[in-house]
DNA sequence: ATGAAAGCGCTAACAC
DNA sequence: GTGTTAGCGCTTTCAT
């Protein structure tokens, strides 16, 4: 019999066991709230527990209880503000139910996310949210076999491990496309990634694409980006563009922050933005209310999406039928960045 | 004799060793990387463990060992981008150790902390990383007794439970107050929060009072808002303290985001901004760069004190002395919104 | 290079 | 209402 303990000593339950002279399956009935204790020994308990300082070892309780109160939420990361704020909706989702998110992030690389996803699933948590619903072979295996609910989120186009909620970006980009067509524009430029792992605004370009298409316009320019989005970004692609392609009437910016430094840009330039040239971002960030203009916009309501996969994730909701996506319905918000709608 | 498992059955080392021929000590090793195994069992082993979806059980993993590769990281909010920025710097810290960050958010309540604090201590994390030193006394209790590396980071005005990183908020607001009063500005206004639980900006409003006092000026009006920060707020302050105090000739903002807002207020009301009116923020975003004027601000460092933080945990970086608390210095930037040095 | 035995700290199940 | 027993799935230790 080896006892292999000499590193720092935490306190078990049989310390606060012996120190309140009570058995430690009562102790660890009592800090659970679990079954009938009388109310002396619980006061007993109490008191040693907090005299003493005890913090209860999760390990050892979630190994031998197979209960694990922690939901894996996992995303790109954590700089572009969408993703804090879906986490906010887990948050509020998760509230009252006893369970925590434990937040991973990949970096918008598979490989990553694939690490990731192991070494949170090892953790056994009760449930996994994860942004999207491209993933690599092996990270759907694991999602597909991990035996708790996985809600993919953000995304609704594709085909979903489990279960999915959020926007269709395809059909939020189209929805721009449909009105910037009928609002007379003709010559679009599009701003922002198609490339790497940024599957959503990827679908939100093919949707415009397509809706321009239909409306017998095509893309006049485009321009990707890399890193991370600002002001700066969205001045400079701006000006790059209007260089090149002159002519141009409309400039989609996959993201509000690029949005609001083109729309910054124009304005000193003294173009007739809202008229002749139109802009649009995309997301919705409350903290760009204030902009000299209202930038047009989509809600891409990603807080209301990480509310209700915790509420799947808990049990609190469930999704019926066959298909088991939410789809949540983009509001377009346009601004003053786009003229009026045309009656040609 | 109970075996209890009807629910969903996980593989066990047990299954990887029956479907490999090998025992599941050796098993072990293979999955760990440790002590000397054959090429053949091993090539046998990872074959067998990657055909069945193996996923090991950290949980018995840690309890088995006392090891576990967790790092807490407890923040107010993710909602502020200063949090995920400074999370970014652990995560770049931790790059290479094997140890993960996890984040818990308080919102800023000191009960929530507590209780957070609590719930991630019980994971036996190998560290912690948290915002601040102004914690309750039973959270500075857990953090003293927890036995594992603990930095504040983001603050070091005032003592330190272990270990602190950051900037001192107090002499940031000391510095921008000097400058102001050096740039010839006497009627100061101070716009943002110095209730609840932001200590830091509460730190830098007093720093700036004490450094204006002893330039023998006073603070000429002051305003709080509640809620998220963001540029609809910095205008709607703006004006506000403009009309009850028309006299005002520098604003302070706590935060860039506000001092965004009131930046394109006063460029919009054609007030003489770097000039009569002065301007400065907090933080120095990036995402801000290329507003139609650079907002004076100051780097708050806090992706360093990330970094650093981490580096501790992880003993990388060793504090020494008997005051364990590493002081970033803060880059003030005065950026276009101040006058220049008055040489009266 | 591999295996056997013991036990990490807790809780489910069952006795009293 | 409270105590006893037997593990949870893994790793440490020690034997071979």
């Amino acid at each position: 019999m080896t006892r292999r303990s000499d590193r720092h000593q935490h306190l078990t339950l049989r310390d606060v066991s012996e120190a309140s002279g009570v058995s430690e399956m009562t102790v660890s009935r009592v800090l659970r709230n679990r079954g009938d204790v009388s109310d002396a020994t619980r006061a007993k308990v109490i008191a040693a527990a907090k005299r003493l300082g005890y913090v209860p070892n999760k390990i050892a309780g979630a190994l031998a209880s197979n209960r694990v109160n922690l939901v894996a939420v996992i995303v790109p990361s954590l700089s572009n503000l969408v993703f804090p704020e879906m986490l906010a909706g887990v948050e509020e989702g998760l509230e009252g139910t006893g369970l925590q998110p434990v937040v991973g992030t990949t970096g918008y690389d598979p490989e990553k996310e694939e690490r990731v996803l192991f070494e949170m699933l090892s953790w056994r948590p009760s449930g996994v949210v994860i942004a999207g619903l491209e993933h690599s072979e092996a990270s759907r295996a694991m999602l597909g076999n991990c035996g708790v609910p996985v809600v993919e989120v953000m995304d609704v186009d594709g085909e979903p491990i489990d279960a999915a909620v959020g926007i269709s970006h395809w059909r939020a980009g189209y929805q721009v496309g449909a009105e910037i067509a009928a609002r007379g524009y003709r010559r679009v430029g599009i701003l922002g990634t198609r490339a790497h792992g940024d599957h959503r605004a990827r679908k939100r370009i093919e949707g415009l694409e397509r809706a321009l298409s239909e409306a017998g316009i095509g893309v006049a320019d485009q321009m990707a980006y890399e890193g991370m989005s600002g002001f700066a970004k969205g001045r400079e692609m701006t000006a790059d563009m209007l260089a090149r392609t002159p002519d141009i009437d409309f400039l989609f910016y996959t993201n509000d922050l690029t949005g609001a430094g083109g729309l910054l840009y124009a304005l000193e330039k003294g173009l007739d933005v809202g008229g002749a040239l139109g802009l649009a971002g995309f997301n919705a960030f409350t903290l760009l209310d204030g902009l000299p203009r209202k930038l047009a916009t989509v809600d891409s309501r990603r807080r209301e999406a990480g509310r209700i996969a915790a509420e799947i994730v808990c049990g609190r909701r469930v999704l019926e039928g066959e298909d088991r996506r939410l789809e949540l319905v983009p509001t377009l918000l346009p601004g003053d960045t786009m003229r009026a709608v045309s009656t040609a």
